[in-house]
DNA sequence: AACTCATGTTACCGAACGGTAACATCAGGC
DNA sequence: GCCTGATGTTACCGTTCGGTAACATGAGTT
């Protein structure tokens, strides 16, 4: 893939679609997306079969993100869970600077798409289910007492850090975030000591 | 105004707006409502000037109980701030369990409505600015160092537990927020004896 | 040249939805 | 009885938007 080799139609139009759902909302018309990605309605729609499939394939491609970040995370840190879940909270706070406008972008699709049963959804709910086991299993392995619980507590932290952005802003929330998780890692390493 | 008294259609309108909008969004079409609340479509655009007027007014609504709970807030911990702070945490916890299904009203609202001038979101963001300054105040009034900063982490926490409701379960998140509060509490209080 | 295949263009359909006009109905007060 | 004011009913308008049909264009292949 050389530097100068442009982007398919179809990378194109998931580029557009991510940059308008992101500012806007899922809510944006498909027409927008089209004239965004240099093309129209008619040609997008011979890449997706609709709208609801471009929104899915847009939020499956942000999940797939997140877990190149995963994968990124434990190379770095191979066979240390605490170190793991400190990498995974600065990397959230660092990913906050994306949502300071409007928020996150999984939160604002959820409360866009009300239908339970949007293919988008249960991507996420699906992403949900995965990021938190993971947690669990991380508390786990870094040998904490009761991990289910406080696996909750960091999704809570996390997933809190990201609704927050928008009415606290950018820098406070990251600083708070890393205070909160640095007096959890260290509240539980006491424990662990006991 | 005896119990007997029956709701004047206005308020049918927006207690049936309430229960539509918190279940599936501000999204929910006009002609709905006025079937929920016993009514019609004219009826309800003689009571609101617009869909607009009536998610502000419910919005209003929202809010206005808030500033209620407040107000049941002080009165029962009048000069206490420390105390006022935690009853105002437990509140919003034993609050979560209406959002479980679909989350908080507000930040739903927020996520559905893109326009930043509509009257729904000034409300919406002049309560932000209330509510936050309460807290700096509050934190303030307890001899807090930084109540800037620690009034930043109460409402962060908060917050935060209204966008994880969903995701985590009622319970839990009512359990960690409680937890964390306290902890936050004696930390500060710690802070404030040195 | 002929064929193919992706793309551009235009025009359109149908449904959902906010909002309104016109008229009917019906209760209460004088 | 009559007036008035609030409500019910129906039909409609205009817009937005997802989605599609039909045809034109244009590049590459053989």
């Amino acid at each position: 893939m050389p530097a100068t080799t442009p982007l398919s139609l179809h990378q194109r139009i998931l580029a557009a679609a991510d940059d308008l759902f992101r500012r806007h909302g899922v809510g944006v018309g498909v027409d927008l997306i089209a004239s965004a990605a240099g093309t129209n309605k008619m040609t997008l729609y011979r890449h997706f079969e609709s709208k609801d499939a471009l929104i899915a394939e847009w939020m499956r491609g942000i999940i797939a993100q997140k877990d190149v970040a995963w994968d990124e995370i434990i190379a770095e840190h191979p066979g240390d869970p605490n170190a793991q879940l400190v990498s995974w909270s600065r990397r959230t706070a660092a990913s906050l600077a994306q949502m300071e406008e409007r928020g996150s972008a999984i939160l604002n699709a959820l409360a866009q798409i009300p239908a339970t049963d949007h293919p988008a959804r249960l991507v996420i709910d699906e992403h949900r289910r995965r990021e938190h086991q993971r947690i669990i299993d991380l508390c786990r392995e870094a040998g904490f007492p009761e991990p289910e619980f406080t696996a909750d507590e960091f999704y809570f932290l996390l997933e809190g850090a990201k609704a927050c952005v928008q009415c606290i802003g950018l820098k406070r929330v990251g600083e708070h975030l890393m205070r909160l998780v640095d007096t959890m890692v260290a509240t539980h390493g006491k424990r662990m000591q006991n």
